[in-house]
DNA sequence: TTTTCCATGTAACTCGTTACATGATTTC
DNA sequence: GAAATCATGTAACGAGTTACATGGAAAA
């Protein structure tokens, strides 16, 4: 779910630290990065597919014992300033903070005041639950930027959360009004 | 940059009030909700069609003068349930909180730390100011929903802002200490 | 007179997802 | 003997974007 140039970040990244062949890379990805990032498996096998394509890394065959292949990937010089250029590119643009289940907020007055209640219930409970996940086990030695990541993350669920609790206390106060 | 379930529901949602043509819904939502969601015209007409196939709404051509022919929608039966199903449903759902930029954060560690800062200021100026965008003239005449949904929006704006504010002044710390 | 508004679309493109295929090997 | 792990992919699908096309009317 991200888009190709945060994806090439993402595995220039990673192999700026250690060459790896894209099982591995997604593994790591799916157990420490979860948190941040999202990058399915042939998404991931395509995007590596294209770096090498445009020469940002370099592949060589690696078999073990009659195990399948790897493909180990390593990154090369233009892959380096790549990444640079992306790094510097990315941390100074924004995201788009709005959620496409926003529209629904918009259309609350169509439902049932104690319906609408009952709903916007369930996505707090959701928001809690992954508020939890978020902050246990959290993982501590892979540097500042991932903790500073997560923390943004985290930061952000909390905000919601907030406001889901803000949003239900005004729309229970409508409802003890009649 | 909605998904067609969240297109189909604000589509739906605005013909329930007013029956009205491709260009005058686009022109609504770009004026009056454009801080909630985002619908381009192409993906707009293409999804009217759509709604069209599906039996959710009807349409009549209409001609004023010679201004070109408008086509006129409204919507059936099947579309207010529909639309009420669809409210239901992500009313109780939770959007990805996790932006698309926040890799780059991952990797903060790899720029010069002065560097890091200067990006991250950049990206607090951005938010700021959309912020400030956002809080003015807010659409007040909507209704109750809008209200809420614009009000989410700020909050995870404002959330955004204050991570940003914390996150430079421990990077700054980190300066000094040096 | 040039620009903007009205009103609809098409075409070309990139993107990303899900589901499936393969085949050996280690673990239960 | 079944299931999960290792390792790579393909195929089919549908979404959404940008840029372009059209053509009259009103506004600057």
């Amino acid at each position: 779910m991200l888009p190709y140039e945060q994806r090439a970040l993402l595995l220039l990244g990673l192999l700026k630290t250690q060459h790896s062949h894209g099982y591995q890379l997604h593994e790591f990805i799916e157990r420490n990065l979860s948190r941040v990032a999202d990058l399915k498996k042939p998404t991931a096998y395509a995007a590596l597919d294209r770096l090498c394509a445009e020469g940002l890394v370099d592949v060589q065959q690696e078999q073990h014992g009659n195990r399948p292949p790897r493909k180990v990937y390593s990154i090369t010089e233009a892959g380096s300033a790549r990444f640079l250029a992306l790094l510097r590119e990315s941390l100074r643009a924004v995201d788009d903070l709005r959620g496409a289940r926003d529209v629904a907020l918009s259309f609350l007055d169509e439902l049932p005041l104690a319906e609408a209640i009952a709903a916007l219930e369930e996505r707090l409970v959701t928001r809690r639950a992954e508020l939890a996940t978020l902050e246990e086990h959290a993982p501590r030695h892979l540097g500042l930027g991932v903790s500073l990541a997560v923390d943004h993350v985290v930061a952000l669920t909390r905000a919601d959360v907030a406001w889901l609790e803000g949003a239900l206390e005004r729309l229970r106060a409508r409802v003890d009004a009649r």
